[in-house]
DNA sequence: ACCTGAACACCGTTCAAGT
DNA sequence: ACCTGAACACCGTTCAAGT
């Protein structure tokens, strides 16, 4: 149902205002970029184009379609990426899932906004596609290849909606050390600033990423 | 800052009504698990509870610091989970993530507000105490342990967040296959059936857990 | 002391009207 | 045809007042 924007709404219309649903949906990544979804409004991104806020009913029926719109466009982006070459197995898969990652973390209100909107514009597809065509080749069945995508890509929106956030190693180990004793935590005051590391690194996605891909080559064997 | 609310409200007040803030944080997580994040307000909440608006804010400062307050006690109730037992490292740690999938799935709304709260009560903390403490004695490097943790932990609430919703198979199998074409999405086609299960399965945790694991096993020899 | 209604500055969206 | 202000039913929170 809420895929059938693009047909209720098929054309642009011809704008007063040079306004465009591409220059809208522009406009709404670059709001959520910088100001997150909860700042983002209907009348917050007519502000930032200098329109009505009821203009912007003659574009996208609601926000939460207008937002669904924002999730497709900046989805299909990765279609290039998800076009990548030949070679060992685990190697592709890895640079596929790299740069799935990368993609989710350009924009990290997208990954909030995926929580309640299973992405299933062509566009988006393309990197399930691909990831299942090297999974069958590498010799997983049908059902295996499934599930071991589905694995890796909760993996990746986990790290891309829960992970480093900017927050620099300093302020985290400070969060983590006071609210820890010797007593109760032994292990966590010990590597406190390890675990205060680790929070804010981010090749915690390889590392990750590796345990999974040698799992699954363990799992083929 | 936010974790001062227990010294800044530091006792039930003698109510009127039968209120505390146990009360007020029970009611508020029936709300949540109810109706979801998008729908719980303060005034909702007062109405569930059957009392003026402000009344609530006598006994949190705001909003946010009530929602705080929900993920804590929440997350307290994984202590008993985390006092676990003796044996192989993979097997206790295996079972010790299982607990937390367990949990946090409990309270689907818990994990979306995880995602700008980070954890850090004393409760909160049993759980990567415990972690931490197998994976050290498994022969991981502090540094390790705790990019291990986070590895595992961030595939956890990848799994809470964007995991299986409810949403039926059938549907799930429907949504996939009519944003398809076998021209350009060949191996998607094929894999509709598969790739719909998998979707809704709820053992693709245990898959990646165990590829996880096996992967660390690895690293580790 | 505990509790609360009115008011303010927000929000998404309907509807009727303006060009 | 495209664009929009007013109005409605919401929201969190301040403030002053009620018991």
């Amino acid at each position: 149902m809420r895929r059938s924007t693009a047909t209720v709404f098929p054309h642009t219309p011809a704008s007063r205002l040079g306004l465009s649903r591409e220059r809208i949906l522009e406009a709404g990544l670059e709001v959520l970029d910088r100001e997150g979804l909860a700042a983002f409004s209907m009348r917050r991104l007519a502000e930032e184009l200098g329109i009505g806020t009821m203009t912007l009913y003659g574009y996208f029926p609601s926000k939460d379609l207008l937002l669904d719109a924002i999730v497709d466009a900046s989805a299909t982006k990765l279609v290039s990426a998800a076009t990548a070459t030949s070679g060992p197995w685990k190697q592709r898969l890895r640079e596929l899932m790299l740069s799935v990652r990368q993609a989710l973390g350009e924009h990290p209100a997208i990954a909030e906004l995926r929580r309640t909107r299973p992405l299933l514009s062509p566009g988006a597809l393309e990197v399930p596609e691909a990831a299942m065509s090297i999974l069958i080749e590498a010799g997983f069945t049908k059902a295996d290849a499934a599930r071991t995508y589905r694995a890796l890509y909760l993996f990746a929106l986990g790290f891309a909606a829960y992970g480093p956030r900017g927050r620099s190693e300093d302020t985290a180990t400070f969060e983590v050390q006071s609210a820890l004793s010797a007593e109760t935590h032994p292990v966590l005051v010990d590597t406190a600033r390890e675990s205060a590391a680790a929070m804010a690194d981010e090749t915690v996605f390889e590392l990750g990423l590796d345990y999974l891909l040698d799992g699954m080559e363990r799992a083929l064997a």
